[in-house]
DNA sequence: GACGACGCTGCAAGGGTTTGCATTAATGAC
DNA sequence: GTCATTAATGCAAACCCTTGCAGCGTCGTC
């Protein structure tokens, strides 16, 4: 349909691999030729089929990018600055959702990996085998997953859970309960072993609810659970799962802090617009996105490259966080 | 780096048209051959080279899916879903983004056109002239956008504005203000043609605050000159300026919907979350996801399939809508 | 004046597939 | 036994581009 290098060759009267050469290696052309070529290019509408290009260079010029959910409010963050930064390197980036589901994410990685020059993995949810096999078939950057040996950026999160934790403890909770993610996340298990000790080590008792939809649904679906076991306090895996959860106590009558605490982790926009607005841990998602690409792309130039970067996490203290029931019984209380 | 057809075609004693027609025509290989090779490929991880195959077939078997903001939650539902009738279609989905601007649309999709066998673009800001001479070069699917001659699926926003303010005045509202949208968008031409027309025919006055940014910043930016508009009812442009709007009434002191009744526009997951929960009008966009999918695909078989599909849209009444001025005088007033 | 260097361009192979046509062998009809 | 038919496979061109190599003319140097 469109006009091919062919075309622009014969209408500026040059070989075909001028043409090629006056795109991809301007500098080996004689400039009035290359301003003809160029000409001829434009009249006709030409551009370069990256297709047929990355056949022979190896190169596609794509990236592609595989998070669980889009839907989750996490993500798009990472994407948006995945994007930016890889359209400053002239990449393209192919973004595909698997629905939580491993089995997904692997046929998504097969099927781009011979359009793409990379992928990067966010927050995957299959088995460590599989990864590493994948990893076999084309450069892998894994975001939210450590894997010794492959390339990845991570975001602190167990200095996250313990600051979070922390924080609660010195509000006076001795009794906090964790709600764990979906099955085979990473992340969820580095939060749960980091908030354990952190709760330990603070004189506390931590209750684990796992594993849960880390959906807003899933949050409300574990609240009734939360007030049996007759917390104070609550850390959940992520913001969707908290303000699920806030929505889940609400309904059963329960004051968020007044009775119970919930602290969420992610700090997506929809924390900040919540009453009460959410405590929880920032992740900087945006970084780990371009860091993911710059990672990747490294990748290709020179291989065994496998750094590992490690992004500090925030803790945002806003409205559902309070005094634990020792402050209560003290003076300083706040009125319901 | 990975087996080619010649490797596979080596492997089991065939000539490599024989593996290609395995795939591609199976129907047209004897049984035993077809095991011989497909037990080859299997063994030595073998898939065919998409872009290789494109080459020759001009099917990518990729799409396109430009958005102009990834972050804002009215689009990844209807990512999700276009991605997952993609699937089931064998095809991938490329999503990128924007930021909003025309300029980055307009080299994006040019960027994409060789790679995908078509591009949806969703609520696209660029001008009708550039948006008709892309179409020339890739078919395009415009979703929220009308062009004559070109497809497009369309959600039915001059109704559900048409109903937004039917509802509002049906409160006893007769001073409305409308928060357009950014400038370049045709859903918020529509929304505000309809709209003023609505009012005009309710007997109620429409002052159109125009442009804004059609985020939570956006919202609450314009708050302040909400409130010195003096009316009693708002219609935005979408749900996250409704939201914004909100928050900006509550750090004016503005009560709502008791002193001011919102209304937005696309029911985002976060129009129940937020406190009071927001009315507003849904849109179907996950049907619209996969309706883009299967029109562009469609395209491709018959071209000129010039269809346009036009989605029925939905008011949900919630609790940021209440009484107007005049019912306020009389007995069945709320409480406070 | 011969030679090397240099700048520019053309040639052709090659990348991984698909596909129309040719070839072969087997089958069936007469 | 001959011939047409069919099924299965091989052959080679084609898709659009890149790139190492070779060719050509020009210039500067000795």
């Amino acid at each position: 349909m469109r006009a091919t290098i062919r075309d622009v060759a014969e209408a500026s009267g040059v070989h075909i691999s001028t043409v090629s050469r006056t795109f991809s290696a301007p500098h080996l052309v004689n400039g009035e030729t290359r301003d003809r070529v160029l000409a001829a290019a434009e009249a006709l509408g030409y551009r370069p089929n990256r297709a047929a290009r990355a056949l022979i260079t190896g190169k596609t010029h794509n990236i592609g990018l595989i998070v669980a959910d889009i839907a989750n409010p996490f993500f798009p963050p990472m994407i948006k600055a995945a994007e930016s930064q890889a359209r400053l390197r002239d990449y393209n980036i192919f973004v595909a959702e698997t629905d939580e589901d491993p089995a997904v994410e692997e046929d998504l990685v097969r099927a781009l990996s011979k359009q793409v020059d990379g992928v990067q993995l966010c927050s995957p949810r299959m088995s460590n085998s599989v990864i590493e096999q994948l990893s076999r078939e084309v450069p892998l950057v894994l975001v939210n997953r450590q894997i010794p040996g492959l390339p990845c950026v991570l975001m602190d999160v167990a200095g996250g859970a313990r600051s979070a934790i922390g924080h609660l403890a010195s509000l006076g909770h001795r009794k906090i309960a964790l709600l764990g993610g979906p099955r085979g996340s990473w992340t969820s298990r580095e939060i749960r072993k980091s908030a354990t000790a952190a709760a330990r080590a603070a004189g506390a008792t931590m209750t684990v609810l796992s594993p849960n939809q880390p959906t807003v649904e899933g949050g409300l679906a574990v609240a009734e659970q939360v007030v049996r076991e007759d917390v104070t306090a609550v850390l959940a895996y992520n913001d969707l799962m908290a303000i699920g959860l806030l929505e889940g106590l609400d309904g059963l009558g329960i004051k968020v802090p007044g009775d119970i605490s919930v602290v969420g982790i992610d700090d997506i926009e929809m924390a900040q617009r919540v009453r009460p607005k959410l405590t929880t841990v920032a992740n900087p998602t945006a970084t780990a996105g371009r860091t993911a690409v710059d990672m990747l792309l490294q990748l290709g130039a020179d291989r065994r490259a496998t750094a590992q970067v490690s992004l500090q996490t925030e803790l945002i203290v806003r409205d559902s966080t309070g005094p634990g029931p020792h402050a209560a019984d003290g003076p300083g209380q706040k009125a319901g």
